[in-house]
DNA sequence: ATTCTGACTTGTG
DNA sequence: TCACAAGCCAGAA
């Protein structure tokens, strides 16, 4: 074979598995960028998760409201620039259910998405330790 | 090719 | 908790 550089990856394919992951966000939930990020295989990509979303359009059906910046550990918040998107957000969340505290955020403890125990039905007894294998200590 | 910008995240102070 | 710097990635100028 001919010299053939290593071609770019297909970020049209890397779109649309964001796209995927994000239609996986159950109702009432809500993902950070970066955790959307992960589960689509770009680590460090938060920022093309947001890109992703604004490229999003109303024909894709896209739950794109539950996919929410990170704010804390156990918190996350609205990162739409525009404030009326913005507000439009955090709108359809309250819509379903997400609470906001005086503070605009959300509480991950609370409506963060568990991908593991996604179908398992999270009982009330959620395994703190997240799935992350090797973490320090509390980040 | 280089620089800027943003729906990001994390570390410091 | 807030502000700022740095690291990060893809698109636009």
């Amino acid at each position: 074979m001919p010299t053939r550089k290593a071609e770019p990856p297909p970020i049209a394919e890397l779109y649309g598995e964001i796209y995927r992951v994000v239609r996986r966000i159950p109702r009432g939930r809500v993902a950070t960028y970066g955790q959307v990020a992960e589960l689509s295989g770009l680590p460090g990509g938060s920022r093309t998760v947001g890109r992703a979303m604004k490229l999003s359009t109303p024909q894709m059906r896209l739950p794109w409201q539950r996919v929410v910046g990170r704010k804390s550990r156990g918190a996350a918040r609205v990162s739409i620039l525009d404030p009326v998107g913005g507000a439009v957000q955090r709108m359809l969340l309250e819509k379903e259910g997400v609470k906001f505290s005086t503070a605009g955020s959300i509480s991950l403890h609370a409506f963060g998405w568990l991908p593991a125990a996604d179908s398992p039905a999270r009982l009330a007894n959620v395994p703190r330790g997240d799935a992350r294998p090797k973490k320090r200590k509390r980040r």
